[in-house]
DNA sequence: GAATTGCCTTGATGGGGATCAACCGCAACA
DNA sequence: TGTTGCGGTTGATCCCCATCAAGGCAATTC
Protein backbone atom coordinates (compact mmCIF):
# COMPACT_ATOMS: atom_id res chain seq x y z
CA UNK A 1 0.00 0.00 0.00
CA UNK A 2 2.40 1.98 1.14
CA UNK A 3 4.42 1.70 -2.05
CA UNK A 4 1.25 2.19 -4.42
CA UNK A 5 1.00 5.46 -2.30
CA UNK A 6 4.59 6.77 -3.33
CA UNK A 7 4.63 5.92 -6.57
CA UNK A 8 1.80 8.18 -7.17
CA UNK A 9 3.09 11.21 -5.85
CA UNK A 10 6.81 10.88 -6.45
CA UNK A 11 7.95 13.71 -5.22
CA UNK A 12 6.44 16.69 -3.31
CA UNK A 13 9.22 19.65 -3.52
CA UNK A 14 8.78 19.38 -6.87
CA UNK A 15 5.15 21.08 -6.76
CA UNK A 16 7.20 24.45 -5.96
CA UNK A 17 7.36 26.47 -9.00
CA UNK A 18 10.77 26.55 -10.53
CA UNK A 19 12.26 30.26 -10.14
CA UNK A 20 13.32 30.07 -14.41
CA UNK A 21 9.56 29.77 -14.77
CA UNK A 22 8.18 32.72 -12.47
CA UNK A 23 10.91 34.57 -14.45
CA UNK A 24 9.45 33.83 -17.99
CA UNK A 25 6.08 34.95 -17.09
CA UNK A 26 4.02 37.48 -15.68
CA UNK A 27 3.00 36.76 -11.50
CA UNK A 28 -0.74 37.82 -11.13
CA UNK A 29 -1.98 38.53 -7.77
CA UNK A 30 -5.77 37.45 -7.22
CA UNK A 31 -8.19 38.55 -4.92
CA UNK A 32 -11.69 36.47 -4.05
CA UNK A 33 -13.68 35.85 -7.08
CA UNK A 34 -11.39 37.28 -9.54
CA UNK A 35 -11.77 36.27 -13.06
CA UNK A 36 -8.76 35.19 -15.22
CA UNK A 37 -9.20 36.09 -18.72
CA UNK A 38 -9.06 33.23 -21.13
CA UNK A 39 -8.39 34.24 -24.90
CA UNK A 40 -7.74 30.75 -26.76
CA UNK A 41 -6.01 32.36 -29.37
CA UNK A 42 -2.88 33.31 -27.36
CA UNK A 43 -2.05 29.80 -25.77
CA UNK A 44 -1.74 31.21 -22.18
CA UNK A 45 -0.57 29.01 -19.34
CA UNK A 46 -1.16 29.69 -15.52
CA UNK A 47 0.67 28.38 -12.59
CA UNK A 48 -0.88 28.39 -9.27
CA UNK A 49 2.18 29.61 -6.92
CA UNK A 50 -0.88 30.50 -3.69
CA UNK A 51 -4.29 30.14 -2.73
CA UNK A 52 -6.66 28.57 -5.15
CA UNK A 53 -8.38 28.64 -8.60
CA UNK A 54 -11.35 26.79 -9.96
CA UNK A 55 -12.57 26.23 -13.58
CA UNK A 56 -16.51 26.84 -14.18
CA UNK A 57 -18.56 26.17 -17.11
CA UNK A 58 -22.41 26.61 -18.05
CA UNK A 59 -23.51 24.15 -20.25
CA UNK A 60 -26.86 25.37 -19.64
CA UNK A 61 -28.22 28.86 -18.81
CA UNK A 62 -29.51 27.47 -15.13
CA UNK A 63 -26.77 25.25 -14.53
CA UNK A 64 -23.26 25.89 -13.37
CA UNK A 65 -20.83 23.07 -13.13
CA UNK A 66 -17.19 23.44 -11.33
CA UNK A 67 -15.10 20.80 -13.71
CA UNK A 68 -11.41 21.53 -11.97
CA UNK A 69 -10.12 22.94 -8.64
CA UNK A 70 -6.30 23.89 -8.80
CA UNK A 71 -4.01 23.93 -5.98
CA UNK A 72 -0.57 25.53 -5.21
CA UNK A 73 1.58 24.39 -7.83
CA UNK A 74 -1.15 22.88 -10.51
CA UNK A 75 -0.89 23.73 -13.91
CA UNK A 76 -3.64 25.49 -15.81
CA UNK A 77 -2.99 25.03 -19.73
CA UNK A 78 -5.66 26.43 -22.11
CA UNK A 79 -5.20 24.35 -24.88
CA UNK A 80 -6.28 21.83 -22.20
CA UNK A 81 -9.87 23.58 -21.61
CA UNK A 82 -12.39 22.67 -23.79
CA UNK A 83 -14.74 25.13 -25.76
CA UNK A 84 -18.02 24.77 -23.56
CA UNK A 85 -20.23 27.36 -23.03
CA UNK A 86 -19.45 29.59 -20.06
CA UNK A 87 -16.02 28.37 -19.58
CA UNK A 88 -13.67 30.95 -16.63
CA UNK A 89 -11.00 30.77 -14.11
CA UNK A 90 -12.30 32.21 -10.92
CA UNK A 91 -9.87 32.59 -8.12
CA UNK A 92 -11.57 31.50 -4.37
CA UNK A 93 -8.88 33.34 -2.53
CA UNK A 94 -6.45 35.90 -2.30
CA UNK A 95 -3.28 34.29 -3.89
CA UNK A 96 -0.59 34.27 -6.80
CA UNK A 97 -0.55 33.24 -10.39
CA UNK A 98 2.42 32.97 -12.77
CA UNK A 99 0.83 33.50 -16.59
CA UNK A 100 3.03 32.05 -19.24
CA UNK A 101 2.83 32.50 -22.83
CA UNK A 102 2.56 28.43 -24.29
CA UNK A 103 5.04 29.13 -27.15
CA UNK A 104 7.65 30.61 -24.70
CA UNK A 105 7.21 28.12 -21.76
CA UNK A 106 7.52 24.76 -24.65
CA UNK A 107 10.75 27.00 -25.51
CA UNK A 108 11.86 27.39 -21.74
CA UNK A 109 11.53 23.92 -21.06
CA UNK A 110 12.86 22.51 -23.95
CA UNK A 111 16.50 23.15 -21.86
CA UNK A 112 15.81 23.12 -18.43
CA UNK A 113 15.28 19.46 -17.01
CA UNK A 114 13.59 20.84 -13.51
CA UNK A 115 11.07 23.16 -15.24
CA UNK A 116 10.08 20.46 -17.92
CA UNK A 117 10.02 18.02 -14.60
CA UNK A 118 7.93 19.91 -12.77
CA UNK A 119 5.21 20.24 -15.64
CA UNK A 120 5.26 16.53 -16.04
CA UNK A 121 4.85 16.14 -12.59
CA UNK A 122 1.62 19.08 -12.29
CA UNK A 123 -0.17 16.85 -14.94
CA UNK A 124 0.74 13.30 -12.76
CA UNK A 125 -1.22 15.17 -9.94
CA UNK A 126 -4.26 16.67 -11.90
CA UNK A 127 -5.29 13.73 -14.24
CA UNK A 128 -6.15 11.52 -11.43
CA UNK A 129 -7.61 14.19 -9.74
CA UNK A 130 -10.30 14.55 -12.22
CA UNK A 131 -11.13 10.91 -12.54
CA UNK A 132 -11.56 10.66 -9.23
CA UNK A 133 -14.14 13.69 -9.44
CA UNK A 134 -15.58 11.84 -11.92
CA UNK A 135 -16.65 8.99 -10.16
CA UNK A 136 -17.63 11.29 -7.61
CA UNK A 137 -20.34 12.82 -9.71
CA UNK A 138 -20.65 9.27 -10.93
CA UNK A 139 -21.10 6.98 -8.47
CA UNK A 140 -21.66 8.02 -4.99
CA UNK A 141 -24.70 10.14 -3.02
CA UNK A 142 -24.83 13.66 -2.00
CA UNK A 143 -23.47 12.82 1.44
CA UNK A 144 -20.92 10.82 0.15
CA UNK A 145 -19.78 13.46 -2.21
CA UNK A 146 -19.85 16.47 0.43
CA UNK A 147 -17.85 14.00 3.07
CA UNK A 148 -15.03 13.59 0.13
CA UNK A 149 -15.16 17.04 -1.03
CA UNK A 150 -14.40 18.09 3.33
CA UNK A 151 -11.84 15.28 3.43
CA UNK A 152 -10.30 17.02 0.50
CA UNK A 153 -10.64 19.83 2.02
CA UNK A 154 -9.22 19.07 5.16
CA UNK A 155 -6.06 17.30 4.08
CA UNK A 156 -5.32 19.74 1.49
CA UNK A 157 -5.67 22.94 3.49
CA UNK A 158 -6.29 21.95 7.34
CA UNK A 159 -4.06 21.44 10.46
CA UNK A 160 -4.22 18.41 12.15
CA UNK A 161 -5.47 18.72 15.90
CA UNK A 162 -5.27 16.25 19.00
CA UNK A 163 -6.63 12.93 18.89
CA UNK A 164 -7.39 12.95 15.27
CA UNK A 165 -9.73 15.93 15.51
CA UNK A 166 -9.16 18.30 12.27
CA UNK A 167 -9.50 21.97 11.84
CA UNK A 168 -9.75 23.37 7.81
CA UNK A 169 -10.26 26.04 6.12
CA UNK A 170 -13.97 26.31 3.42
CA UNK A 171 -12.48 29.07 1.21
CA UNK A 172 -15.50 27.87 -1.35
CA UNK A 173 -19.10 29.25 -0.76
CA UNK A 174 -22.36 26.33 -0.28
CA UNK A 175 -22.82 27.80 -4.16
CA UNK A 176 -19.52 26.96 -5.01
CA UNK A 177 -19.37 23.35 -3.08
CA UNK A 178 -22.32 22.44 -4.62
CA UNK A 179 -21.49 22.93 -8.50
CA UNK A 180 -18.16 21.17 -7.34
CA UNK A 181 -20.05 18.31 -6.15
CA UNK A 182 -23.00 18.58 -8.81
CA UNK A 183 -25.73 18.83 -5.84
CA UNK A 184 -28.44 21.85 -5.22
CA UNK A 185 -27.41 24.35 -3.02
CA UNK A 186 -30.17 23.34 -1.12
CA UNK A 187 -29.37 20.18 -0.56
CA UNK A 188 -25.85 20.75 0.03
CA UNK A 189 -26.88 22.96 2.89
CA UNK A 190 -28.98 20.00 4.41
CA UNK A 191 -26.19 17.39 4.21
CA UNK A 192 -24.02 19.78 6.26
CA UNK A 193 -26.46 20.45 9.16
CA UNK A 194 -27.00 16.54 9.36
CA UNK A 195 -23.40 16.00 9.17
CA UNK A 196 -23.25 18.85 11.70
CA UNK A 197 -26.33 16.87 13.74
CA UNK A 198 -24.55 13.88 13.73
CA UNK A 199 -21.70 14.90 15.25
CA UNK A 200 -19.27 14.37 12.20
CA UNK A 201 -18.54 17.53 12.12
CA UNK A 202 -18.62 20.57 14.59
CA UNK A 203 -19.64 23.79 15.32
CA UNK A 204 -17.64 26.70 13.96
CA UNK A 205 -17.55 30.05 12.08
CA UNK A 206 -18.20 30.92 8.46
CA UNK A 207 -15.39 29.71 5.90
CA UNK A 208 -13.93 26.93 8.66
CA UNK A 209 -14.61 23.57 9.35
CA UNK A 210 -14.08 21.10 12.48
CA UNK A 211 -14.11 17.40 12.29
CA UNK A 212 -13.94 16.25 15.80
CA UNK A 213 -13.12 12.98 14.92
CA UNK A 214 -11.49 12.89 11.15
CA UNK A 215 -11.87 9.24 10.88
CA UNK A 216 -15.74 9.73 11.02
CA UNK A 217 -15.50 11.83 8.08
CA UNK A 218 -13.33 9.71 6.05
CA UNK A 219 -16.05 6.64 6.83
CA UNK A 220 -18.67 8.19 5.64
CA UNK A 221 -17.12 8.18 1.52
CA UNK A 222 -16.16 5.20 -0.39
CA UNK A 223 -13.82 6.79 -2.09
CA UNK A 224 -11.50 7.69 1.38
CA UNK A 225 -8.31 5.49 0.64
CA UNK A 226 -8.25 7.22 -3.12
CA UNK A 227 -8.52 10.95 -1.87
CA UNK A 228 -6.50 10.42 0.74
CA UNK A 229 -3.57 9.26 -1.94
CA UNK A 230 -4.29 12.33 -4.10
CA UNK A 231 -4.28 14.74 -1.34
CA UNK A 232 -2.15 14.14 1.28
CA UNK A 233 1.12 16.20 1.61
CA UNK A 234 2.97 13.56 3.05
CA UNK A 235 2.09 10.13 4.53
CA UNK A 236 0.62 10.79 7.57
CA UNK B 1 -14.87 29.41 -34.27
CA UNK B 2 -12.78 27.92 -36.63
CA UNK B 3 -9.76 29.25 -35.09
CA UNK B 4 -10.28 28.32 -31.64
CA UNK B 5 -11.02 24.88 -33.13
CA UNK B 6 -7.45 24.63 -34.64
CA UNK B 7 -5.78 25.63 -31.26
CA UNK B 8 -7.78 22.84 -29.65
CA UNK B 9 -6.76 20.35 -32.22
CA UNK B 10 -2.68 21.27 -33.18
CA UNK B 11 -2.63 17.93 -35.24
CA UNK B 12 -4.37 14.88 -36.14
CA UNK B 13 -1.14 13.06 -37.94
CA UNK B 14 0.61 13.30 -34.52
CA UNK B 15 -1.88 10.58 -33.05
CA UNK B 16 -0.09 8.13 -34.76
CA UNK B 17 1.93 6.59 -32.68
CA UNK B 18 6.19 7.04 -33.34
CA UNK B 19 7.54 3.81 -34.34
CA UNK B 20 10.42 4.56 -32.20
CA UNK B 21 8.40 3.89 -29.18
CA UNK B 22 6.40 1.00 -31.01
CA UNK B 23 10.00 -0.24 -31.54
CA UNK B 24 10.89 0.20 -27.59
CA UNK B 25 7.94 -1.31 -26.63
CA UNK B 26 5.63 -4.39 -26.58
CA UNK B 27 2.63 -4.48 -28.71
CA UNK B 28 -0.20 -6.58 -27.27
CA UNK B 29 -2.76 -7.99 -29.64
CA UNK B 30 -6.40 -7.20 -27.85
CA UNK B 31 -9.33 -9.48 -28.06
CA UNK B 32 -12.77 -7.96 -26.73
CA UNK B 33 -13.43 -7.53 -23.11
CA UNK B 34 -9.80 -8.62 -22.52
CA UNK B 35 -7.88 -7.12 -19.17
CA UNK B 36 -5.30 -5.16 -19.71
CA UNK B 37 -3.14 -6.46 -16.17
CA UNK B 38 -2.17 -3.39 -13.85
CA UNK B 39 1.17 -3.75 -11.91
CA UNK B 40 1.14 -0.40 -10.25
CA UNK B 41 4.76 -0.49 -8.86
CA UNK B 42 5.73 -1.24 -12.56
CA UNK B 43 4.86 1.86 -14.05
CA UNK B 44 3.57 0.90 -17.19
CA UNK B 45 2.31 3.04 -20.12
CA UNK B 46 -0.33 1.68 -22.84
CA UNK B 47 -0.21 3.82 -26.26
CA UNK B 48 -3.73 2.64 -28.08
CA UNK B 49 -3.02 2.14 -31.63
CA UNK B 50 -6.08 0.64 -32.72
CA UNK B 51 -9.40 -0.27 -31.23
CA UNK B 52 -10.77 1.11 -28.23
CA UNK B 53 -9.96 0.87 -24.45
CA UNK B 54 -11.56 1.80 -21.54
CA UNK B 55 -11.09 2.27 -17.66
CA UNK B 56 -13.64 1.19 -15.14
CA UNK B 57 -13.50 1.68 -11.13
CA UNK B 58 -15.85 0.12 -8.36
CA UNK B 59 -16.31 3.01 -5.69
CA UNK B 60 -19.35 0.41 -4.36
CA UNK B 61 -19.33 -3.22 -4.69
CA UNK B 62 -22.73 -2.43 -6.59
CA UNK B 63 -21.97 0.52 -8.87
CA UNK B 64 -19.60 0.24 -11.83
CA UNK B 65 -18.50 3.48 -13.46
CA UNK B 66 -16.45 3.76 -16.22
CA UNK B 67 -13.44 6.90 -15.98
CA UNK B 68 -11.66 7.32 -19.31
CA UNK B 69 -12.50 5.85 -22.58
CA UNK B 70 -9.61 5.73 -24.36
CA UNK B 71 -9.15 5.63 -28.60
CA UNK B 72 -6.30 5.51 -31.10
CA UNK B 73 -3.64 7.30 -30.07
CA UNK B 74 -4.67 8.20 -26.51
CA UNK B 75 -1.48 7.23 -23.68
CA UNK B 76 -2.17 5.32 -20.70
CA UNK B 77 -0.31 6.31 -17.66
CA UNK B 78 -0.56 3.79 -14.80
CA UNK B 79 0.74 6.72 -12.94
CA UNK B 80 -2.20 8.73 -13.71
CA UNK B 81 -4.77 6.10 -12.67
CA UNK B 82 -6.01 6.98 -8.67
CA UNK B 83 -6.06 4.55 -6.29
CA UNK B 84 -9.29 3.55 -6.45
CA UNK B 85 -10.96 0.44 -6.21
CA UNK B 86 -11.73 -2.15 -8.75
CA UNK B 87 -9.41 0.19 -11.05
CA UNK B 88 -8.86 -1.97 -14.53
CA UNK B 89 -8.11 -1.55 -17.65
CA UNK B 90 -10.76 -3.52 -20.32
CA UNK B 91 -10.53 -3.68 -23.93
CA UNK B 92 -13.74 -2.94 -26.02
CA UNK B 93 -13.39 -4.66 -29.02
CA UNK B 94 -9.87 -6.47 -31.05
CA UNK B 95 -7.04 -3.39 -31.32
CA UNK B 96 -3.33 -3.12 -30.38
CA UNK B 97 -1.28 -1.87 -27.78
CA UNK B 98 1.70 -1.11 -27.41
CA UNK B 99 3.36 -1.52 -23.84
CA UNK B 100 6.04 0.49 -22.72
CA UNK B 101 8.32 0.98 -19.37
CA UNK B 102 7.31 4.58 -17.98
CA UNK B 103 11.87 4.96 -16.94
CA UNK B 104 12.72 3.51 -20.55
CA UNK B 105 9.93 5.74 -22.42
CA UNK B 106 11.24 8.70 -20.23
CA UNK B 107 14.98 8.20 -21.65
CA UNK B 108 13.45 7.62 -25.13
CA UNK B 109 11.43 10.90 -25.01
CA UNK B 110 14.86 12.53 -23.81
CA UNK B 111 16.00 12.41 -27.56
CA UNK B 112 13.15 12.13 -29.73
CA UNK B 113 11.34 15.07 -30.26
CA UNK B 114 8.45 13.38 -32.24
CA UNK B 115 7.70 10.93 -29.34
CA UNK B 116 8.21 14.08 -26.92
CA UNK B 117 5.54 15.88 -29.06
CA UNK B 118 3.68 12.64 -29.62
CA UNK B 119 2.90 12.43 -25.91
CA UNK B 120 2.35 16.13 -24.63
CA UNK B 121 -0.48 15.69 -27.62
CA UNK B 122 -2.13 12.76 -26.55
CA UNK B 123 -2.16 14.85 -23.30
CA UNK B 124 -3.47 18.10 -24.58
CA UNK B 125 -6.73 15.60 -26.00
CA UNK B 126 -7.85 13.31 -23.35
CA UNK B 127 -7.78 15.82 -20.29
CA UNK B 128 -10.37 17.75 -21.92
CA UNK B 129 -12.17 15.15 -22.73
CA UNK B 130 -12.44 14.15 -19.39
CA UNK B 131 -13.57 17.89 -18.71
CA UNK B 132 -16.15 17.58 -20.76
CA UNK B 133 -17.03 14.06 -19.49
CA UNK B 134 -17.29 15.58 -16.02
CA UNK B 135 -19.97 18.31 -17.50
CA UNK B 136 -21.87 15.58 -19.27
CA UNK B 137 -22.13 13.70 -15.64
CA UNK B 138 -22.97 16.52 -13.39
CA UNK B 139 -24.82 18.89 -15.58
CA UNK B 140 -27.33 17.32 -18.39
CA UNK B 141 -29.95 14.72 -17.48
CA UNK B 142 -29.90 11.28 -18.85
CA UNK B 143 -31.00 11.70 -22.44
CA UNK B 144 -28.58 14.58 -23.18
CA UNK B 145 -26.08 12.32 -21.96
CA UNK B 146 -26.77 9.60 -24.25
CA UNK B 147 -27.04 11.94 -27.07
CA UNK B 148 -22.99 13.38 -26.56
CA UNK B 149 -22.11 9.51 -26.22
CA UNK B 150 -23.95 8.44 -29.24
CA UNK B 151 -22.58 11.86 -30.84
CA UNK B 152 -19.30 11.08 -29.65
CA UNK B 153 -19.07 7.83 -31.39
CA UNK B 154 -20.50 8.81 -34.48
CA UNK B 155 -17.70 11.47 -35.20
CA UNK B 156 -15.17 8.86 -33.88
CA UNK B 157 -16.34 5.96 -35.45
CA UNK B 158 -18.83 6.88 -37.99
CA UNK B 159 -19.19 7.40 -41.50
CA UNK B 160 -21.43 10.22 -43.13
CA UNK B 161 -23.65 8.91 -45.65
CA UNK B 162 -26.03 10.72 -48.10
CA UNK B 163 -27.89 13.83 -46.44
CA UNK B 164 -26.18 14.36 -43.03
CA UNK B 165 -27.38 10.88 -42.32
CA UNK B 166 -24.54 9.18 -40.20
CA UNK B 167 -24.46 5.40 -39.56
CA UNK B 168 -21.51 4.23 -36.82
CA UNK B 169 -20.41 1.30 -34.69
CA UNK B 170 -21.55 1.26 -31.48
CA UNK B 171 -18.52 -1.03 -29.73
CA UNK B 172 -19.59 -0.28 -26.16
CA UNK B 173 -22.57 -2.88 -24.59
CA UNK B 174 -25.49 -1.17 -23.07
CA UNK B 175 -23.82 -1.94 -19.51
CA UNK B 176 -20.95 -0.34 -20.80
CA UNK B 177 -22.80 2.56 -21.94
CA UNK B 178 -24.70 3.12 -18.90
CA UNK B 179 -21.60 3.03 -16.82
CA UNK B 180 -19.77 5.26 -18.55
CA UNK B 181 -22.66 7.78 -18.64
CA UNK B 182 -23.36 7.24 -14.61
CA UNK B 183 -27.32 5.69 -15.70
CA UNK B 184 -28.78 2.28 -14.94
CA UNK B 185 -28.84 -0.16 -18.01
CA UNK B 186 -32.54 0.05 -17.96
CA UNK B 187 -32.77 3.65 -18.03
CA UNK B 188 -30.49 3.70 -21.09
CA UNK B 189 -32.31 0.96 -22.55
CA UNK B 190 -35.46 3.58 -22.51
CA UNK B 191 -33.60 6.30 -23.81
CA UNK B 192 -32.51 4.56 -26.70
CA UNK B 193 -35.92 3.52 -27.37
CA UNK B 194 -37.68 6.72 -27.00
CA UNK B 195 -34.70 8.24 -29.44
CA UNK B 196 -35.87 5.18 -31.81
CA UNK B 197 -39.73 6.18 -31.26
CA UNK B 198 -38.91 9.88 -31.92
CA UNK B 199 -37.11 9.23 -35.21
CA UNK B 200 -33.79 10.58 -34.22
CA UNK B 201 -32.00 6.87 -34.40
CA UNK B 202 -33.38 4.38 -37.04
CA UNK B 203 -33.45 0.79 -36.52
CA UNK B 204 -29.95 -1.43 -36.99
CA UNK B 205 -28.28 -4.30 -36.17
CA UNK B 206 -26.83 -5.20 -32.73
CA UNK B 207 -24.06 -2.60 -31.91
CA UNK B 208 -24.79 -0.77 -35.05
CA UNK B 209 -26.27 3.06 -34.54
CA UNK B 210 -27.80 4.81 -37.05
CA UNK B 211 -29.04 8.51 -37.57
CA UNK B 212 -30.84 9.40 -40.30
CA UNK B 213 -30.65 13.27 -39.44
CA UNK B 214 -27.14 13.69 -37.61
CA UNK B 215 -28.50 17.26 -36.44
CA UNK B 216 -31.14 15.77 -34.54
CA UNK B 217 -28.96 14.31 -32.41
CA UNK B 218 -26.79 16.99 -32.05
CA UNK B 219 -29.74 19.14 -31.20
CA UNK B 220 -30.52 17.21 -27.89
CA UNK B 221 -27.35 18.10 -26.19
CA UNK B 222 -26.09 21.23 -24.78
CA UNK B 223 -22.43 20.16 -25.65
CA UNK B 224 -22.54 19.31 -29.00
CA UNK B 225 -20.26 21.96 -30.05
CA UNK B 226 -17.95 20.84 -27.50
CA UNK B 227 -17.78 17.20 -28.55
CA UNK B 228 -17.34 18.27 -31.76
CA UNK B 229 -14.38 19.91 -31.04
CA UNK B 230 -13.17 17.05 -28.97
CA UNK B 231 -13.77 14.63 -31.53
CA UNK B 232 -14.10 15.43 -35.01
CA UNK B 233 -11.02 14.45 -36.61
CA UNK B 234 -10.84 16.75 -39.10
CA UNK B 235 -13.41 20.24 -39.77
CA UNK B 236 -16.08 18.87 -41.46
C1' DG C 1 -31.87 51.95 13.97
C1' DA C 2 -34.02 50.62 9.67
C1' DA C 3 -33.23 48.95 5.19
C1' DT C 4 -30.60 46.36 1.95
C1' DT C 5 -27.96 42.64 0.31
C1' DG C 6 -25.73 38.23 0.19
C1' DC C 7 -25.38 33.82 2.00
C1' DC C 8 -27.20 30.16 4.35
C1' DT C 9 -30.96 27.24 6.29
C1' DT C 10 -35.27 24.74 6.45
C1' DG C 11 -39.86 23.02 5.01
C1' DA C 12 -43.23 21.18 1.42
C1' DT C 13 -43.76 19.17 -2.91
C1' DG C 14 -42.69 16.94 -7.24
C1' DG C 15 -39.88 14.59 -10.83
C1' DG C 16 -36.12 11.94 -12.96
C1' DG C 17 -34.04 8.05 -12.69
C1' DA C 18 -33.00 3.67 -9.69
C1' DT C 19 -34.74 -0.59 -8.39
C1' DC C 20 -37.13 -4.85 -8.83
C1' DA C 21 -39.34 -8.03 -11.65
C1' DA C 22 -40.90 -10.33 -15.77
C1' DC C 23 -40.23 -11.27 -20.46
C1' DC C 24 -38.05 -11.67 -25.09
C1' DG C 25 -34.48 -12.91 -28.58
C1' DC C 26 -30.52 -15.20 -29.49
C1' DA C 27 -26.33 -17.96 -29.16
C1' DA C 28 -23.99 -21.96 -27.25
C1' DC C 29 -24.31 -26.61 -26.22
C1' DA C 30 -25.51 -31.18 -24.96
C1' DT D 1 -35.15 -30.18 -29.13
C1' DG D 2 -34.66 -28.65 -24.72
C1' DT D 3 -31.63 -26.07 -21.62
C1' DT D 4 -28.93 -22.55 -19.95
C1' DG D 5 -27.31 -18.04 -19.93
C1' DC D 6 -26.57 -13.39 -21.45
C1' DG D 7 -28.01 -8.95 -23.09
C1' DG D 8 -31.65 -6.13 -23.97
C1' DT D 9 -36.46 -4.29 -23.27
C1' DT D 10 -40.43 -2.84 -20.69
C1' DG D 11 -43.64 -2.11 -16.74
C1' DA D 12 -44.61 -0.82 -11.73
C1' DT D 13 -43.00 1.29 -7.80
C1' DC D 14 -40.03 3.96 -4.85
C1' DC D 15 -36.46 7.20 -3.34
C1' DC D 16 -33.05 10.72 -3.57
C1' DC D 17 -32.50 15.03 -4.73
C1' DA D 18 -34.21 19.37 -7.34
C1' DT D 19 -37.34 22.92 -7.08
C1' DC D 20 -39.94 26.48 -5.01
C1' DA D 21 -40.88 29.32 -1.17
C1' DA D 22 -40.10 31.48 3.20
C1' DG D 23 -37.25 32.92 6.80
C1' DG D 24 -32.77 33.60 9.59
C1' DC D 25 -28.37 35.84 10.20
C1' DA D 26 -24.41 38.91 9.47
C1' DA D 27 -22.26 42.69 7.21
C1' DT D 28 -22.93 47.03 4.89
C1' DT D 29 -25.22 51.34 3.92
C1' DC D 30 -27.93 55.30 4.70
Amino acid sequence: MTMIYKTQKPDLAKRTVPPSMVSSGVVIALRPRQRLGLARGSEQVFVVRSGMVYLEAMPQATSRQILDLYYPGDVIKEQSIPQIPGANLIAVQTGEVVRLNAQRLQALVEGDPDARRFLDNAMAHQYPRRLAHLAMLGALTGEERVASLLMELALRVGEAGPDRARTFDIPLSRTEMADYLSLNADTLSRIMSKLRQTGVLGATGRGRGYAPHFDALCRITPLAETITALHVNRPA
